[in-house]
DNA sequence: TCGAACCTTGACCTAGGGGCAAGGTCAAGC
DNA sequence: GCTTGACCTTGCCCCTAGGTCAAGGTTCGA
């Protein structure tokens, strides 16, 4: 005859947890010795190493109770299903360390590969560290408004990146956030972009929303996501389009 | 602008965990609009997709919260950290998956693999489920009473059941279960298990703990673990030894 | 304009215990 | 006989990481 403690050292089960299984209704209580203290049974200790295994295998208690007291069959079938749901964590687990392998890397995580990739080349372009992140945040949020669309114009975007002109244009948009609203460089900056646009072909016909500048505009719409020389940009390129 | 919704979908995460993330402080709360609904934005998908990498990754939120405004190298370290725990967690799930298969088999779960071993060698000599469980239950107690002592005795047990003659020995005394208490082929059963242990060498310089009948002693202290003839088998040894 | 889908807060629920209080019991050693 | 430490008892509230339900307000598309 074993005590509680005797028996949860038996199972490698705290003695909390063995009065828990009691209070479930999954172990019956055992007689009690003139003291008042369980004493227990093999039988029990075989019971409770049957619910640990269980518990231990992600099984909810109430479905445990169960089982417990379930023909070999249900059991058996029961225990197939259990073994796949492992299998199935054992995987989730597996791509959980790949996604915090990617947390260490950088934005990966947060966006499409197609989005990373693109973000990779704007970095090796030289574009600055507030405009990439000004593009990955405008990424999220095109991606979580129409995921269709966001795919649609990533490529589009990527495609326009080969223009070595458009390139131009991108790095000098981003380095004209730091000059001062009346620098003389922004009008000039605005006819040529306003040239461009005009010149590439389908730019008009694709509507607004295939302008890849959205990206642009999604991302002011966080705070302090413009500046005056921008500001100024915008309206000398609405002004006189 | 993001809503809750929204967010949640992108982040693949329930609304109510990114509640749940704000009540914990690990996610600020953002502006409302004029109805009093959140407004996300793409610093929140962020901050909410790492928070649920490492969420996944079974970190728990109170860390998650540490980790999120942690330097880098702090938080590589982390990573590193948590990424060995997911191994273990995977090893253990395994382990987990061995012993539901064990569940499916048997005993093996409950006893040493010694014991386990024994207990098949019994099977396959025609031992009665009884006398099985009985045994099991036995071995149980034992093991839980003094693991060493239990596998001193298992491998003295086993080295036993090579004789012929204890091998029989232990076939009639299962059998004798079911006799009546005046079966006149008691006496002489008592008789030959005298002989046997007195000539069996070293059988009793070892001390009482090490007579094997202990198992059966042991296993007597359960409800029903005994019967009339048995008793009665019991008195016919003790009586003239 | 209406219904569906969305949002709000609040309250309560879960599993598997942990920790503490306020004791009772038991075995060993002096 | 007395103390000490380990063990046992019940009962209570606490935790995590949310899930579920209720009762209501809001927004959107047909």
């Amino acid at each position: 005859m074993l005590t509680i403690g005797q028996l949860a050292d038996y199972a490698r089960v705290t003695i909390k947890a063995v009065r828990h299984y009691h209070l479930r209704g999954l172990l019956p209580e055992p007689d009690r010795d003139s003291s008042g203290y369980r004493r227990y049974t093999a039988e029990h200790a075989v019971k409770i190493v049957k619910i640990r295994t269980l518990a231990q295998a992600g099984v909810p208690l109430a479905r445990v109770k169960d089982l417990l007291d379930a023909d070999p069959d249900t059991l058996a079938a029961a225990i197939t299903e259990i073994d796949h749901d492992i299998e199935e964590r054992i995987a989730q687990l597996r791509r959980t360390r790949d996604q915090l392998a990617q947390l260490r890397g950088g934005d990966r995580l947060f966006v499409s590969p197609e989005v990373a990739d693109h973000l990779d080349e704007l970095r090796e372009l030289g574009v600055s560290e507030r405009q990439l992140h000004l593009e990955r945040d405008g990424w999220i949020l095109m991606q979580t408004a129409s995921p269709e669309d966001a795919s649609l114009w990533i490529a589009e975007k990527r495609e326009l990146m080969t223009d070595p002109e458009f390139r131009a244009l991108y790095l000098d948009h981003d380095a004209a956030y730091d000059w001062s609203p009346d620098d003389p460089r922004l009008p000039a900056l605005a006819d040529r972009t306003r040239n461009w646009f005009a010149r590439s072909p389908g730019r008009s016909e694709t509507g607004p929303v295939h302008n890849p500048a959205i990206a642009r505009l999604a991302a002011q719409s966080q705070p302090g996501a413009s500046s005056p020389a921008w500001d100024r940009l915008a309206r000398l390129m609405t002004d006189r389009s």
